[in-house]
DNA sequence: GTATCAACAGACCGACAGTCGGTTTGTCAA
DNA sequence: TTGACAAACCGACTGTCGGTCTGTTGATAC
């Protein structure tokens, strides 16, 4: 039983990889199964062999989008101890991150279309949602009844911020203005 | 040619209602054209008459919403003088429109997805944005570089908010708890 | 009376997501 | 070696949906 599940896992895989190109470059929407097929060059019974329905692979899609960009956050929180340290490095990143147009189409503009608003903030719960709440309560400078709250307008804020920055023209220039202002709402929301 | 645009007017209203309510109860994408024609007991010519498109006909329904929206918003903030507290009043307001589950399920889940999120908020630009912009520049503790971009922060905290609330379990309690949050929110973002 | 045109009617079309009965192929026990 | 088994795969088919197209109707203007 290897060759058996090898072959699988590369289908699966290969299926993934181009369902990611298809849908950073054309959407949720306007990528179809077929065009799946026809460029990944598998047959439509191999597709749903391996995913349920095409939001079953979107939901591929975005994991492997989001371990990437949770990677990254966590080499930018590396080493530090500080938890505003930590949440302000972790920001950043996330800023940086929507250089790439994966994060933004997938992450940004359809999960939350596909998974609908409800699920797609559960995922954020357990990825990042959870540790900007741990930040928060470790600082203390937000009341301990109002940190959940804050944490979903901080989260909600960056990813507006995020969202400019990938409409911007000049990217370089927006993307500085963007962590400065990232790191000013971050010192007011705080009371520096 | 009265009788015929009056026909035609309370066609269109017609259609425009009962859209609204298949909308709100099952989403955009939940609502096919075929329910809304058997619903609205008109046929499918008559609707592609007077819009374009499954769209177009959201894009009519969105409109209606958004105007009982403002016209809430313009209520609360009559009188008041000062733009920090009418910026106050008119989020109070908005929170509180959540309440109407037209304004969630249209407004907040449907809108930015059917619309796309760049023309959703040009859509707010000339609707709240605007209005939000103007009062942090009159305030002026928001520096003016920045303004624009704390606008739109602000704009996804309160959205995050009414989201929240509008998942609540217990709306009254929730709803206390999300405005007391907001305030706390405009004060910390304004450095009281 | 008749020409005109907005309003409406409904058969029809192509695209699409998803299904289903079958076929191939690697694995493993006897 | 072989035969049972199941995972992997195949592709014709279906139902639904948004949208189009060719009319028909009835109020209005002349």
């Amino acid at each position: 039983m290897n060759k058996k599940i090898d072959r699988g896992q590369a289908t699966r895989g290969h299926l993934v990889a181009v369902a990611t190109g298809l849908f950073t470059e054309h959407g949720y929407d306007g990528t179809s199964i077929e065009a799946v097929l026809r460029t990944a060059e598998v047959s439509r019974g191999a597709l749903y062999h391996h995913f349920p329905g095409k939001d079953a692979l979107f939901a591929a899609v975005l994991d492997t989008v989001y371990e990437r960009v949770e990677a990254d956050g966590a080499r930018a929180v590396e080493g530090l101890t500080d938890p505003v340290a930590a949440l302000r490095a972790a920001c950043m990143a996330w800023i940086r991150s929507t250089a790439d147009p994966v994060v933004r189409q997938v992450l940004l503009i359809d999960a939350p279309t596909v998974l609908g608003w409800q699920r797609w903030r559960e995922l954020d719960e357990q990825r990042t949602l959870g540790k900007i709440k741990a930040a928060l309560r470790r600082d203390g400078r937000i009341p301990a009844a109002r940190v959940d709250l804050f944490a979903h307008v901080l989260l909600a804020g960056m990813n507006e911020i995020a969202m400019l920055l990938a409409r911007a023209d000049d990217h370089r220039s927006a993307a500085a203005e963007a962590e400065a202002a990232a790191g000013d709402l971050l010192d007011r929301l705080l009371g520096a």
